[in-house]
DNA sequence: TCTTAGCACTCGAAACATAAGAGTGCTAAC
DNA sequence: GTTAGCACTCTTATGTTTCGAGTGCTAAGA
């Protein structure tokens, strides 16, 4: 069957008034708002190839038409007019990153919160990827008046990790000068995930030739390597879920939430999207049990041009498309402008 | 009306029923299970009577009885058998403590997770005041290659922060060291929340009198006074309540976790609360719009036989409030252990 | 050949009716 | 004071009816 014009307007109007309405829609209803100079009984042969097509499917026979995953992808792909965010809008996101912030993790974490308030869905962000970071800094500080000792390790990305330490009697905080810089002589510029297959033995021998010190280095390294390594997570307002008509159903909001809760799962969206540009997900596309009634809009973000992480959401298949999309393509730029200029 | 010891016995197995099960109980129930040794009749008899005490509830006129606030809070108070964990249950406890956690924040995440493993109803709990701690140890660190510097600020109570700040071109590490001696010399030992009043323009003089430090101190001190400096709260499981037969309605449900949601609000629940030992609020006793209908168990733990914070945890009003207590009364009772040690 | 008016048909949602069952309160007998 | 008996109440489940929205089909019209 050829999708002609005719079609493809009776498509995109179905879909627009569902995302609109969320409820089925008929023939009747399609002619009356939309003027495409046709009756319902024409739009009712339409919808019913459409259907034959899978585009569009009916809850029972006596209901109007809903779109299927793929009269959604179809729409999203060729019918969907382009959006915009208006001046006011871009300017407040704008503004929301001309706050102070110094550090990429408060970057994200204000980045998933502004993403789920301007959309109203589920926002999600992976950030960069701290195995392949390098140590940028390792210090161990002498803390006063307890027996314990600080070591922070800040990173290529900006990340910065601490650990604390109990530090053996008769350790001076000279030791523990000479042991930061013997760290930042033989760990700068390492990546993370290569600590583990690196000979960290010629460090524990260069340090440890004090009897007081072996555990403490010891320790220490084990704590090195515990640094996290993956890419951290961040979400916000999953509760906007509660609010989506076709989640009324509590066992469907348990899925979702507690989907949403863990982090391997989140890490488990980004990484089944391919790493470049934006991603649209509907449905069952998301191979992922639990969300195969949802949506699912990502896009990666780039510091001079190498991609960093990804931001996306999560919705109901039924979404306002455009204005996620929009919304993500804006955030995602003033994020990326904004870390290029935290790691300047 | 009197509440002789038959009535007593009535209401606690009226209670322990409705707990177990979740539907009213009729007389009948009563008589078949609890061997009281009097006829459904009898038992209606008093049913009537610690409806009228206002002890039980009738959800209609052909429902069993259900319990009430007051009498729940009678039976907590006067008839509730006390319970203990199991050895294997407080062994399981003092085994998760074991684990190597030298941070606070590391240990109260923890607590939280464990509290909710073990009772299935939603954790929460309170940090110290980070307002009455004093700082221990204020470090300015230069970060090699980038322009920036790492402010890390220890206190008293074990809490670690950092702040990343940008320092202008040609500050060395000297200066940094400089500062850092300055810093902790005037602001060790001194409590968070007394920074804001103190006169910090001192330290401005003191340390700003090369005109490229001006901005960084400005900076810094800014930095420190915006030092978390409340309480910090934790939650885990707070999905929990998905699984409460009571939380079957979605607005309740939304209203519940919008809540829980809320750092704000859970400070809340902790300060309206007695400060010392265990407390139990059931129902409308929280004045709390939006948990109306939810039990809230907390208990406070200390350092030293100072109280340091508290634990808690929220489900329905049918809650298992023995089963709630005895892990609550472990729980805090090796959290504070833990921390003593953490602290010695 | 395409469009459309008309109409019978389908199906779900809502309204209503009925029956079953659980539990109560009351009364009178023990 | 206790209890058996019984009428009564109210919810829940189930079935029935009605209503309306929307469809698919057919035949007439352009």
């Amino acid at each position: 069957m050829r999708m002609d014009e005719r079609k493809q307007k009776v498509l995109a109007a179905v879909i627009q008034d569902y995302i609109l309405t969320g409820e089925p829609v008929g023939s009747r209803t399609i002619a009356r708002r939309y003027n495409l100079g046709v009756s319902p009984a024409t739009i009712r042969n339409e919808m019913a190839d459409l259907e034959e097509m899978g585009l569009l499917e009916q809850p029972h026979t006596s209901a109007g038409r809903v779109p299927s995953d793929q009269g959604y992808r179809y729409y999203v792909d060729c019918l969907m007019p382009p959006a915009h965010l208006t001046p006011e809008e871009e300017e407040y996101v704008r503004r929301r990153y001309n706050q102070k912030m110094l550090e990429i993790e408060q970057v994200l974490a204000e980045t998933t919160r502004l993403i789920s308030e301007m959309t109203s869905y589920a926002a999600i962000a992976l950030g960069p990827d701290q195995g392949r970071a390098s140590l940028e800094e390792v210090q161990v500080l002498p803390i006063q008046i307890t027996n314990k000792a600080l070591l922070v390790a800040v990173t290529s990305t900006g990340v910065v990790e601490h650990r604390v330490l109990t530090i053996p009697a008769g350790v001076t905080p000279e030791d523990l000068n000479r042991i930061s810089r013997v760290l930042n002589a033989r760990l700068q510029g390492r990546a993370l995930e290569d600590l583990r297959q690196m000979v960290l033995s010629d460090i524990y021998q260069e340090l440890a030739q004090h009897r007081n010190l072996v555990n403490l280095v010891r320790d220490l390294l084990q704590q090195l390597l515990s640094l996290e390594s993956g890419e951290r997570v961040y979400r916000n307002g999953t509760l906007n879920i509660l609010n989506q008509p076709e989640f009324k159903d509590l066992d469907r909001v348990r899925e979702i939430l507690s989907f949403l809760d863990q982090d391997e799962a989140l890490r488990r969206i980004f990484m089944t999207t391919p790493s470049t540009g934006l991603t649209i997900r509907i449905g069952q596309e998301n191979k992922i049990e639990g969300i195969d009634k949802c949506s699912v809009v990502t896009i990666s973000y780039t510091v001079e041009g190498k991609i960093m992480g990804k931001v996306g959401l999560l919705g109901p298949t039924r979404m306002q498309y455009s204005r996620a999309i929009s919304v993500l393509r804006c955030v995602a730029d003033a994020l990326s402008q904004t870390l290029e200029q935290l790691y300047r």
